[in-house]
DNA sequence: ATAGTTGCAAATTCTTTGCAAGCCA
DNA sequence: TGGCTTGCAAAGAATTTGCAACTAT
């Protein structure tokens, strides 16, 4: 294995776009102008975001590529999830996004104030996890651990007016 | 301290009712026949439940008490989880509700499958999580890990139906 | 009497779906 | 060409809110 790219701490063989048009063509879907808008869009930072803050950063950008509506973003970060290329999780009642192909296994720390996400790694969680599956005859697929309080930030900042539910 | 009530390993020194009367008395707010009945329903058994289970209950059995409207049973909620009475927790973008005082701390396996959840306690992760917040600077209040996967009954069973999004 | 509550209806917010027009293989 | 896609408008699902009537204190 030669060409690998790192994208943050996890060796992967091919780049999100190719292994997105992997998953396509194995699924008989099409490669789409906007798909790929959406992918290019999806990978350009790390930070964790919701189909409003994508749609939302796809018009604002003016994009060559032009604007992607509200239903195929939406159906499109279903698609991402399942080609392994995004996780994810539920926040407050909504859907939150983070890579995952290319970045290693972790966990989070989530400000009630601010409502950032902070990620940190530990693979103790994961013994812990497996253990208690395999005593439960569970058989794992992944696992959430959401620490919940407030930041540093937040602790200094007497009482910030709280970005409401932002979270990119 | 001798009057104390074990809903299931925990002691506590009063009953869900009253712990919940004296947070209302200390907000101000009244003892109502609604947010009685409300409770009562609430502690009438253990398992996770969301708004929609709760006023299927109170529809359901003729409760001599009367019926419980979707808005209040809405703000009853919220109130016994800032009265301590429930946790609530995000899965599937709704919000399930459990028992939490009166409970020890746990956490859950998720079945992917049939949608249930099942408890398990472990303080393992809850001393990764003060070590993780300690280095982070982060004043924690609380954590939630959910192991998602496949229970024993659902691989049991070839192609189960799986409970939708029922819960309780 | 007075201020907090309730229920109804309507509004919100997030997400999904039906369908005709459009585009990729 | 044929079938998968897209965008629009509308539908859905969960939760919240305005407000007049009601009730606990």
């Amino acid at each position: 294995m030669e060409d690998t790219f790192s994208l943050s701490g996890v060796k992967v063989a091919m780049t999100p776009m190719a292994r997105f048009e992997e998953f396509l063509r194995s699924r008989g879907k099409r490669i789409t102008q906007q798909r790929r808008t959406i992918l290019e869009q999806v990978f350009s930072h790390h930070e964790h975001f919701d189909a409003e803050n994508l749609l939302a950063e796809l018009a604002h950008e003016g994009k060559a590529n032009g604007k992607v509506s509200r239903p195929t973003v939406y159906r499109t970060l279903g698609e991402l999830v399942d080609a392994g290329l995004l996780r994810k999780m539920s926040l407050n009642n909504r859907s939150v996004y983070e890579h995952d192909y290319g970045y290693p296994q972790h966990d989070h720390l989530h400000c009630e104030k601010c409502n950032q996400l902070f990620e940190f790694q530990s693979n103790e969680v994961s013994s812990i996890r497996d253990n208690v599956a395999r005593q439960r005859n569970f058989r794992v697929t992944g696992h959430r651990l959401i620490i919940t309080g407030i930041c540093g930030d937040c602790m200094k900042s007497k009482s910030p007016p709280s970005r409401r539910l932002e979270m990119v």
